[in-house]
DNA sequence: TGACCCGATTGATAATTATCAATCAAAAGT
DNA sequence: ACTTTTGATTGATAATTATCAATCGGGTCA
């Protein structure tokens, strides 16, 4: 792993929680993997055995149910994921997969729920965090229960532009069909999702869009603070 | 309170992994109250001042924006809400109103907070209790996302018929309206859903549904281990 | 460079879901 | 018991979203 990494994995809300001795003994216990695109690195159904964290690269939260599919989340570095299911020592109710060239951190789930037991510090800082994703979770859910397609996409474009330095452009993080399964449309209803919000100064060109009026998009979208801000502090 | 509704709080996972006298420190900060049904007990966006426990009656968690309403879950004894929102002394993100007339325990968030430092099991069931809602919503995002709604439903009936004991009949637990909230769609819609599943022997007759075959709806709803069953434990 | 591949887009159509309006039925209050 | 109110249902229609098929276009690779 490349200090910068490393360093990165170290300041994560979480893990700057543990002492310096806890931390490298979890460290000491997890294995630092490259995956190429297009891995599946867990499938939903089995037991959790790893928390995972990106270092490098993206990995895509995704679900199936007989034969359907659709994506939950995006995970990009630094990042963690899956530790509700090793906290629960259960099976992960989702399915990850790389999408691009990817660094992960796989830390034994046994380790993790020693290190909370035994710091507590650590477990308080596991509180915020299964908070926190559940928040969010809620905001999605609200999302995609109270907004159109178009609305949800709308709201997503200005909330990554406004993370990605406020440029008025934005580069994609995905494929369109990953982003249009993330927001719970058809890639098809996705494109003319894009083509709508043209009226609104949204032009996308492969996967550069480009915001020219960012209020006139913001009238459109009526952003909502409970819905896509992120929990403060 | 009630001996027996006093007992089924003590019983509560959360609450059993306290000590007697946190417990009762945190009973004697904590404020008893009834109200008639239709009460609205929070609003989304208020700060999150009580963590609040159905004690009797039912309680609906639901969220607006710019004039659209939707409820996200159901509360029905014993059972508790708000719970991140207060650990991350964070603005609700939903509103919750009672539906019938109900008996709410308030426990001041700062005691909360207070008692999940001093007392580690304490925060060990909170760990556990975020991990489930969390996991819980998911299953919940993940049936929106990829069912219809009538396959929402028929799940839905499934397991309500499990949870009542089995008897082929389910009595509702809010109005339909609420229900199909709850499950993502309109009245009108629900109740043509309803409809639809006379087809694979579903019988409503006002709140009282009755299931004539189970397998045979089964088969029409494919039920999904990973989005219909709670989790274990 | 050119053939190829895969994802994105567009068009046509179908399915699903929502909306609006009009009863209908059942519960609540007098 | 009888209004009165409110929620549920049904019908007609519209909006939204999905599906299927065809084409387009950018990137990869020999």
């Amino acid at each position: 792993m490349r200090v910068e990494d490393a360093a990165a994995v170290r300041d994560l809300t979480l893990f700057r929680s543990l002492g310096d001795e806890a931390f490298a003994q979890l460290m000491d216990a997890a294995y630092l993997q490259r995956f190429p695109p297009g891995v599946v690195l867990i499938s939903e159904n089995e037991r959790a055995d790893f928390l995972h964290v990106v270092v490098e690269g993206t990995v895509e939260m995704f679900a199936t149910s007989h034969g359907r599919e659709t994506t939950i989340e995006l995970i990009r570095p630094v990042g963690l994921f899956l530790l509700a299911a090793v906290l629960k020592d259960q099976i992960y109710l989702q399915s990850a997969r790389t999408l691009a060239k990817s660094q992960l951190l796989l830390i034994p789930a046994e380790k993790v729920r020693m290190a909370m037991e035994r710091e507590l510090p650590f477990m308080r800082a596991i509180v915020m965090e299964l908070a926190s994703d559940y928040r969010s979770t809620i905001r999605d859910l609200k999302s995609l229960k109270l907004r159109t397609s178009a609305e949800r996409l709308a709201n997503w474009l200005l909330r990554a532009e406004a993370e990605q330095g406020g440029s008025g452009q934005i580069e994609l993080p995905c494929e369109k069909r990953t982003l249009a399964a993330r927001l719970g449309m058809t890639p098809e209803n996705l494109s003319r999702a894009f083509a709508s919000l043209s009226a609104y100064g949204v032009q996308s060109k492969g996967s550069i869009v480009a915001i020219s009026d960012l209020s006139r998009l913001s009238d459109f979208a009526a952003p909502d603070p409970l819905i896509d801000e992120r929990d403060p502090s």
